[in-house]
DNA sequence: CATGAATGAGTATTCATTCAT
DNA sequence: GATGAATGAATACTCATTCAT
């Protein structure tokens, strides 16, 4: 494994400087945390996996909760990167012509992101329920801003006639647990099977657009 | 709380004698292990809240992981009831007159039994990534036997022309995401919001059987 | 050294049950505390010394800093026990005949105190500078009550004409300096000196009694 | 706080060569030791208090005993400057009318020394019980030539029938008692009353000529 | 000279587990 | 059976000291 992508994960791309030890730190403290949990995960083991002295990592981070969040945060905002980039844009702001188009985009945007940012999402998930921290940031921050965002889109389909007349709220949740049920299946569950995921995609959206279709009418793409 | 549950929940109906001092064990475990997760909690504070002695714990569970398994286990167990309880009555085991039916059955029987196994199932989550002994059991017991059954369900209805030919296991992964997907908001997520469970339910099922169904061709009830 | 001393010091008599492990542990941390200071002793150090595992220590204090105070706070309290003793008796509450018959008395007395108390009281000593919580109880329990103690003494024999008349503060500063002086050097600065207490005494008294006598008088004794 | 009494303080006047630097740490060393004990003190927090680095104190002085040393030793020192002083003069080298003259010089002089050198001496006071290094210089260099140099005093005005025909060491150990009583009261103990300086110093002669005069003799001064 | 990153032995404290009572 | 005192290995974290830059 490289030592490049922990800088773009973590940095955004800023060229904050990091030691070679820090992402030998990171790196390792990643590994511990997705395979033990962060509590059963022993700063002794991540220093030793990471090659430097348990007290380097404390020049770091104050605290190994410290170490988590610095590892958990910035993948957390990158999260949701792609639902506020182009938001200032102008009055309309939705950049699709249908809500098929918004979730071929989607979908892969975020199975490409899942699969980088493997590790550090379940930790993210797993220390969720347990960091009072972590899901303050995450409600706030991101399940707010991400609903916002979809609800808009969500409307503005409505008003064009492609999505039935339900409960915003519903057709969110039945989007998103589409799609985070595809890629679980496709990350976590059985990552070694064959998937072919083009096809997968376009049957998770084909689902979609059908379940939430006004009555009597299919989605343009699938007749 | 009364003590009946534990007893119904855990022990499946079997009269196992079980004292009083094991079942405040039990349910103390449940509470703090739901609380702090399995690594984070300590065995003493399990002893303290069900009022005995620390070492009276590893009388009944050999070690803390024992007790933990002891917990989850069984309500492995029980999360499949439904798909193995009449599996052997004879040639026609599917008793449902329609997809949608079993729906409606499958959700409003599971959304019960998560309410009433809420802790245990969360601490079951939680936990599967790092016991292999429970992913194991999950994997094998559990998932094998709820695919291999709902398999048979799915190709029964698409025989009958009311799901659309797509790949079984990808309609499962629609089903399941589905109701998992309602499940998780109504219990985990959202458990304070004002819900209308029955309509909740029944919008649920209309995007399943609407995604699901073969192009051009509504559910029956949701024309 | 037996084991009785330190019951009877910790425990002002009350017979609450010690266990030996318990007694051992602050034996070894009366001495290591007095040895290497506070800071600097290593409850590792007071675990091997006394015999018993590490984690022993903290069944019976929570943390080193409640060791130290189990330690000292009791035998604090019993360096004013001849102050308070007999403070309720009735309107004459001033057993002594002369401010010299209080002044042996007292002296006499805590010499033995500090005799059997040394090394606590070392730690006492140096620990209060940096132990709010000590300094605190020093100053409420301790100064003020003695002090208030030895203002009506010093103000009686001042009526009766035995003592000059300076502010009170002054003669009682004359008084603790001379004792404690001795005492110090007594016990502290040069133990192995070939002392005759009771000249010593004697001689202390005397400075103290012909300091603080009004001009042109000697003390009765001391003509 | 200007940075010139420490030269003044540290240095005896000698102009070796103290770079700024050395200066700050000598500086922020007493302010942390006399706030936290030496254990306890963090040769870290020093390092920012006197804004270098962790390793530059380290250039100075090879260790944090050292940096001890090079704080209290000089102070040390400079406590028994009078009593040495013009040792060498001559035959009579005792240049006080009385030993009352004595007493006010002395008390004058080291009261305003104790003022300047409050935390050093806090410091030297603290760590004597713990550091050998520190107890033999103090005993030997220090206490050694105060008592030789007083006793000729005391014994002087003996002869002279100023003081009590009373062993040497009970005089000198009533004296200094009286006087570090006086100095602890004003500095230490209670440095926030609204103390008189003067009077006070003239009531704790008084006590001390009183106590050490020959019976029925007053001192010259207070009839 | 001065830095501060790096070290690793040392710290107080926790905790699952044992076992004599 | 039930207890809870005792254990000791493990834990997160600190800190005086070193050394390459």
């Amino acid at each position: 494994m490289g030592e490049q992508w922990i800088q773009e994960i973590l940095n955004l791309g800023e060229d904050e400087k990091m030691t070679p030890k820090q992402l030998a730190i990171l790196q390792a403290a990643i590994e511990v945390f997705s395979d033990k949990g962060y509590s059963a995960a022993a700063t002794s083991e991540i220093a030793q996996k990471a090659g430097v002295a348990e007290g380097t990592i404390f020049r770091y981070y104050k605290t190994k909760k410290d170490l988590l969040l610095s590892i958990v945060g910035p993948t957390m905002s990158r999260m949701i990167a792609p639902f506020v980039l182009r938001n200032f844009k102008g009055v309309l702001d939705i950049p699709f012509d249908s809500y098929e188009d918004f979730l071929r985009a989607f979908i892969v945007n975020r199975l490409e992101f899942g699969r980088k940012n493997f590790r550090i999402i379940k930790i993210l998930i797993q220390e969720i329920p347990f960091q009072p921290a972590l899901r303050e940031q995450f409600v706030e921050n991101i399940l707010g801003k991400v609903v916002e965002r979809v609800e808009k889109i969500v409307e503005h389909f409505k008003e064009k006639g492609e999505i039935v007349e339900i409960p915003t709220p519903a057709i969110i949740r039945f989007t998103v647990s589409s799609v985070i049920g595809f890629l679980l299946a496709r990350l976590l569950l059985m990552p070694d099977k064959d998937w072919n995921d083009e096809e997968e995609i376009e049957l998770t959206i084909r689902f979609i657009m059908h379940g939430i279709s006004p009555d009597g009418i299919g989605s343009k793409t699938f007749k």
